[in-house]
DNA sequence: AATCGGTTGCAAACCGATTGGATTTCAACC
DNA sequence: GGTTGAAATCCAATCGGTTTGCAACCGATT
């Protein structure tokens, strides 16, 4: 097992002392002669030099390194933002750690800790915060001391703890999609909600209700049906409404994925989309646009959110003043899977 | 600004050398008393302390950090398999920097060399190995330094640099699709075939060669449509067979979202599948269970492949004798968008 | 020849841990 | 009471860089 060169070995070699191939190396300003630095730059050619991150990472206190925490890679909702957040940090030399939590909270906050350990300099939280107590006193100690040791923070939707802010206004969203079902006509709406334990969850589910009262419709909590924003919860959410006496005319999804699972499930069961049931989506995954018919969903921004988090993070850690929240704009996408009830 | 605790302030609360603060943090086998102990590790917990990962790799010219390259996370073949490399990652006490290199060679030879001075430990290639020539060279040249400097390399595909790999057998799995439908009647086959430069693409054209050859059919290369692995590449590909006099009567596809483009193309000209035309695809991705017809594919384990790989690097680094190459197997999932041809 | 300001380069401290080997402690034994 | 050896502890080198203070050197000016 042959050793990395060191920069000593440079220096040996090209006959100067350590301090002087190090600022030629990171082309310091600190002034060195032409000559001197033609022949440090030389060795580093021949030698295949490039110094340890881990090194100079000790020596400067800083490394280069952010991490990102995401619910589940696998989820075309986090892999979107990831690769967002991935273009920007590589623009801006970067890289990136990814985990997967899961959204439990025990495995958000072991990695949190694991990430501080290893010195990344920011942290962004893909996915909506959790709501469980425990997490947050923890949550908000670590953010804390994050600020207190320079660490940056942003969060991708609407946290429960201090951080930047890039999101959407969730609550707005689908505050929005049920709107346009109730434009329809529909005023017997199911609404597909999230996983327990999120605030993001708590919040759709709200615009949900704001909706319906701005229309005076009366809120029935037997059509709120709890997901887990994926693919089999929305079949698994149609059987349970389908326990229900009466099917709803028009169903909001709390995401696409549940909601194309919605719409597989009525399918099979010989219902027609928009036809005896209308469905909207929210996020707007590829996906959504090769379904048959095609999903009318709520579109979120979702590459262009990782992308300005991560933007973000740079400013902070260049100590730019930046904005605390910045708000990104969802858009009704009319597909065909909505239409106007009958009678 | 604060600084985090080291281990000397816990060395100093506690009245002991750092050496036995650092026993007592990595419980080392060398002895320390219980009494000791039980200061050190209430020092600890009161500052809070955690060593820091920058200095110990430093000193222990290990890190826990694995690199993994992969063409784009956001498409779902390869936030599957990321997905298995993290879980297995995690169990392990190592953790994942995603680098995509949507299949540049320069983007990925920088990643690599980038990933080197952060001394990852290993090095997962995702995806299929890039056929340049300059790249290949450049490439095998850091594996040897790879290998020299102990850092752990896996590709989870066929790859073209030495290298301890995990796969499916791309060339079969094609042919096997082809067969199938070369086994309901088809002898008229399209073939959609992925981006240049990619060694996957020329196994997968050859293994759709190999089941036409095995049948007597003569192998027409205005069937084969170069593509990109995309959606839209698929409705691109329709595009241009539709400019052939006549349209083959089944299209064996090399991944599933290029046949999911073509079957969206087709449905939208009115053809339908599988009556008017067969499809087959290749991976697996969940869409291909709601997208109407539900598509027959050639299933590739991509979660397992990923998990599987990251296991064999554990290994790998654990010193332990790993077979070179672990063949993963594909399945033909029957479905829907496949028809017996009429007459 | 002495002075001077600007270049250039060096030695050494430092970052925060690990670790081999030296040193101390202390109970047991002669 | 002195010796011994294992257990416990500590010292200091080391990892591979960055950075600062200082010294040497240079040609030009007085």
């Amino acid at each position: 097992m042959k050793k990395n060169p060191t920069i000593a070995d440079v220096a040996r070699k090209a006959r100067v002392s350590i301090a002087t191939a190090s600022r030629v190396v990171n082309n310091s300003d600190h002034p060195v002669s032409a000559a001197t630095r033609r022949r440090v730059l030389k060795v580093v050619a021949e030698m295949g030099f490039a110094p340890s991150e881990v090194a100079r990472a000790l020596a400067t206190r800083q490394t280069c390194m952010i991490g990102v925490i995401v619910g589940d890679t696998n989820d075309p909702y986090f892999s979107a933002i990831v690769r967002g957040i991935e273009d920007v940090a590589r623009e801006n030399g970067y890289i990136v750690i990814v985990c997967n939590s899961d959204r439990i909270p025990a495995v958000e906050l072991t990695y949190v800790r694991t990430l501080l350990n290893y010195r990344v300099r920011g942290l962004i939280f893909a996915g909506g915060g959790l709501t469980d107590e425990n997490y947050l006193r923890e949550m908000r100690a670590l953010v804390e001391q994050m600020e207190r040791r320079n660490v940056g923070v942003v969060g991708l939707s609407e946290h429960l703890f201090p951080a930047c802010e890039v999101t959407i206004d969730n609550r707005a969203a689908v505050r929005d999609g049920t709107s346009y079902l109730i434009q329809y006509g529909h005023r017997r709406i199911g609404m597909l909600s999230g996983p327990a334990g999120l605030n993001t969850t708590r919040l759709r589910t709200e615009g949900y209700r704001d909706a319906l009262q701005a229309a005076g419709i009366a809120f029935d909590p037997a059509l709120v049906i709890p997901g887990d924003f994926r693919f089999q919860g929305g079949i698994r959410a149609i059987e349970r409404l389908l326990a229900i006496d009466r099917l709803p005319t028009a169903i909001m999804s709390s995401n696409d994925e549940m909601a194309i699972g919605a719409m597989v499930a009525l399918k099979q069961r010989g219902l027609r989309i928009p036809t005896d049931i209308s469905l909207v989506g929210l996020d707007d995954i590829l996906s959504t646009q090769y379904v048959d018919p095609p999903l009318t969903t709520v579109q979120i921004p979702l590459y262009e959110m990782g992308a300005t988090g991560m933007r973000q993070l740079v400013r902070l850690l260049n100590d730019e003043e930046i904005e605390p929240v910045l708000w990104l704009n969802h858009t009704l996408i009319e597909r065909q899977s909505v239409s106007r009830i009958a009678g």
